[in-house]
DNA sequence: CTAACCCCCGTACCGGGGTACGGAGTCAAG
DNA sequence: CTTGACTCCGTACCCCGGTACGGGGGTTAG
């Protein structure tokens, strides 16, 4: 089996090598084994981190991912558990996404006010009384 | 003119008198009236902070808020720089937009998956090899 | 042997928007 | 005159996901 360095892992998956220690430190990835100190990541490692590069582009926090490496340890009795996390998210994420076209809505017809030029700024008007 | 105490305006805007405070020394809100030391508030301060709170709501930041409030006290030469900052802040929201909508849809699928019931979790498979 | 790298750990700091705490001062009513 | 409500200020702390720094040690090539 492989083993691969810090600097290595950094140079394979983007991550910094601060980063990467960082996740240790907060328990995100455990057990990495070393070598006289130093760390030596197993392909499993790897494949856990990219579990969590994936994860977090899915808009899952860091503490979130932490229980979906557990889930993903223990896999028959997680189920329920990841399909709750997983809804949980997707509400966040349709919340999100509704009240930023709300928002978006409205720059747009800030801006549509200010190109029909008058004396006065009529963003910041509107604003003044939105 | 009537005159607010910290409290009043906490009351008649919902912000909490530290956040009050707080406004006043990050240099949002200034030169606010004391009487022996303490806060007196006029109507043009309360119309800044409903100000402020509108354009948050706008996801402008704090400190594009200050920006904001100084053209909103010089007007006249401050049009397109108004407008440079809106366009800048649209942008950045059609981008968290579009950038939601497709992570929306990626967790739709994951629970469509997840929904079609097999032994092990089509979840965490997905986001493995996403 | 030295230079160039890599790695270790601990600590501090970043942005953003506040919140919490504690000691002291002020003011009006009872 | 005291009690209670309100305020002051300064400092520290919260979350989140890292980044930066600095002193020390290990390894490898020339």
């Amino acid at each position: 089996m492989k083993q691969y360095r810090i600097g290595d892992v950094a140079r394979l998956t983007g991550l910094s090598a601060d980063t990467l220690r960082y996740y240790e430190r907060i328990g995100l990835v455990s057990n990495v084994e070393r070598v006289s100190g130093v760390r030596r990541y197993s392909e499993r490692d790897l494949s856990c981190l990219r579990f969590i590069q994936r994860a977090q582009k899915m808009n899952f926090k860091l503490v979130e991912i932490g229980e979906l490496l557990k889930m993903r340890a223990a896999p028959h009795k997680a189920r329920a558990k990841v399909r709750a996390l997983t809804v949980h998210k997707l509400v966040e994420v349709e919340n999100q996404v509704k009240e930023l076209q709300t928002l978006r809505d409205e720059l747009r017809l800030l801006l549509n006010l200010c190109t029909s030029g008058r004396r006065s700024c009529a963003i910041i008007k509107k604003i003044d009384r939105l």
